[in-house]
DNA sequence: ATTATCTATAGATCTATAGATAATGC
DNA sequence: ATTATCTATAGATCTATAGATAATGC
């Protein structure tokens, strides 16, 4: 983690506590959809991880898709925000931290937005932030020529490349035999987002 | 298009001719599963669009996952090289047609590989295309300091960036009320490529 | 004759509920 | 008494096949 970091809220109450079968549903099921999709995850199959019957889901939930919506809307960004001005490499590696920590939550996100209409809001959200320093810090070094769309697209196509780099870096081993190191991705990344493949110039 | 395009190659005979049953299920059913995902895309409705019975699709295919592999396998890149030496924009445009103009097959793609190890393979294939030009053209850019890693990084997070920005501009509407217009795509994502937020500097 | 299709259906699964039983709080 | 769970199962799908029928090529 960085000194600059964001995290998902837990949602719910402090886990690891009492046995809160609802959140165990949650937390068991958030994982299971990211890993098989929303309709390739059963209810038998959740159930059995949750070490319940089926029918005690539905105790606590009125169906699948309701599971399913609490895996991802209540996890609202609880920024932890920092005194320190920080800087690309940091604003990067904060939005990595970010993806890497949650990222069934984003893999359930980009994977099935797309067919559940209630997430398109939740997907805006939780990939535009709207992070306030990453704008700052745009604006400033972009000296403040950023339109809004520039700023939109900007931190949704640093987040998908963050996400699929990161989905990438998981899968490589059976995509490549020889597996390629990626080495500090992070640093990379900011690298390429404040001065392109034109690198910096000599005058810094 | 631009002058210098790419496109999937179309997967076997030139359509449009006699109907041909199995095209015409690989092409239904590519859109179905792009539509609402592989365990979401059932085979009596890949049937229903196609215009025959259930039954008949397995004289076609051995089973529904045969399908759904030759919706993808066979979309090998067609690239109409071109002689003339192509920017930074050509390149960016002609990777946006080329995920504009085949986004079911990327959606698919994105979404599901981690589903299918068998995937995983094309999955690279396809969204690190190692494009000639492009890496040609960024290696000279980065006064050929560019590592395999970075040009590894850059071609992936640059695809998925266009992929993410190309989808959200389709649902955009269910989430914003207020319609941002993305204006000219291509030519943002162009002149963040080549120079990063910070821009291009007065020295050009 | 051979190939492409259809009707009908088996068998497996999947979501969700009804009703019974165990655990908990007053 | 109330809340949380279980067993059992209904009802709806979903994939895939068997066997019958229609269409096509020699």
């Amino acid at each position: 983690m960085s000194k600059y970091s964001l995290t998902l809220a837990e949602s719910g109450e402090m886990m690891g506590q009492k046995t809160n079968t609802k959140e165990k549903i949650i937390q068991k099921s958030r994982k299971l959809f990211a890993e098989r999709g929303y309709n390739g995850a059963t209810t038998a199959e959740i159930a059995r991880r949750v070490g319940v019957s089926e029918a005690a889901l539905y105790k606590h939930f009125k169906n699948k898709k309701e599971i399913f919506l609490a895996c991802i809307t209540p996890s609202v960004f609880k920024k932890v925000e920092n005194d320190l001005e920080p800087d690309v490499h940091d604003i990067i590696q904060a939005r990595m931290d970010l993806v890497r920590s949650n990222l069934d939550s984003f893999n359930i996100l980009f994977r099935e937005y797309p067919y559940h209409p209630e997430l398109a809001k939740v997907f805006l959200e939780q990939v535009y932030t709207q992070d306030k320093h990453m704008k700052h810090l745009m604006k400033k070094v972009a000296n403040d020529q950023l339109t809004p769309v520039q700023s939109l697209l900007y931190e949704i196509g640093i987040t998908s490349a963050i996400w699929a780099i990161l989905n990438f870096e998981k899968v490589q081993e059976q995509v490549s035999p020889e597996t390629m190191p990626l080495g500090n991705i992070s640093e990379e990344i900011a690298e390429f987002v404040l001065y392109g493949v034109a690198g910096k110039k000599e005058s810094q």
